[in-house]
DNA sequence: GTTTGCGTTCGAGCGCGCTCGAAGGCCTAG
DNA sequence: CTAGGCCTTCGAGCGCGCTCGAACGCAAAC
């Protein structure tokens, strides 16, 4: 799979305007019911990520999965649901470490709920400050195009860092 | 300096609501007038970068800087004003490699802009791209983080990955 | 039977962006 | 005169997250 098929859909459900609506990010969550275990490979594609970095993954202790009479990785629901969890976290920048920890607080049972929260809480926080970091160079570089576009200062190096005449 | 000094004022500059405007970014362009060459660990203060990678940062080709008569670096308001974009830049997420390449542009005169302006917009595309999907992870954090709170499933787990039974 | 194809394990290697340490120079304070 | 402090250059090292290659196994296709 050339794009990630989950953000395609995701892209897509959420469509090109307004916030995301958490109606739309239940559609995400739906793996579209019950399924049979999955190959490596199916799962990579699905994720759009390698072989490699599933089994790396699994190295990680970030996921448990059954093999087939082969030896072969048998990924079931579960697994393939919190590989999803695990691949948009990393998406989100959430690092490995932080990962391993969640998840070991998963497996430790539900008395560790009020530390993932804390941890769910901080890595949003993370997140919106990547955000607000993002907005603010887009603007920089918005402007710095726009800026390019139509002056006709004195050195074309000055674009770099120059106030505008007009807003 | 504990905090990114410029995009403590940037965020200040914008307010906590409402999308950045050019007005605003206007005013962090403007490091307030002319300078005295700065030392490099004022600059490094001012910039929240180590020495140690302004070093990098000139090894590496980014920008030029005159030395006074003991050998040490003076940064000009030229350099600064580079530098300020160029940690921008970077913390947008732009590989030193686009970085070095856009800055050989630069040095190239002005026949390169259009291949420069090229280089910004794809770089604002995927500035946007990245923020469509941190908003994305964001969403899925938040919900995430309000079904933990309301959740009485049958298994803790299982909400990793769950589907709400209401919205 | 052999080739093709997909899987396995293991450990090593890579690309990026720093980050650091060693060895030394210059200036100033005590 | 010496010690401290901040600077210099140089090359090496590190942490992260993969990414890959080697050597092998099984099973269906020809």
């Amino acid at each position: 799979m050339a794009t990630d098929e989950l953000m395609r859909k995701a892209l897509e459900a959420l469509g090109d305007d307004g916030p995301p609506s958490v109606e739309a990010i239940q559609r995400l969550t739906d793996l579209g019911g019950v399924h049979e275990p999955m190959m490596i490979n199916e799962v990579a594609d699905l994720l759009d990520i390698s072989p490699h970095t599933l089994r790396y993954y699994e190295r990680a202790g970030l996921v448990e999965v059954a093999r087939d009479g082969n030896g072969h990785r048998l990924y079931d629901a579960d697994a393939v649901r919190r590989l999803v969890f695990l691949t948009r976290m990393r998406l989100a920048g959430m690092p490995m470490r932080d990962l391993q920890h969640y998840i070991t607080l998963v497996e430790a049972g539900k008395h560790t709920v009020p530390e993932r929260l804390d941890m769910l809480i901080e890595h949003r926080d993370t997140i919106r400050r990547r955000i607000r970091e993002l907005a603010l160079s887009l603007t920089a570089v918005e402007y710095k195009i726009a800026t390019y576009g139509g002056w006709t200062g004195p050195d074309v190096q000055d674009l770099d860092t120059a106030v505008p005449r007009e807003p």
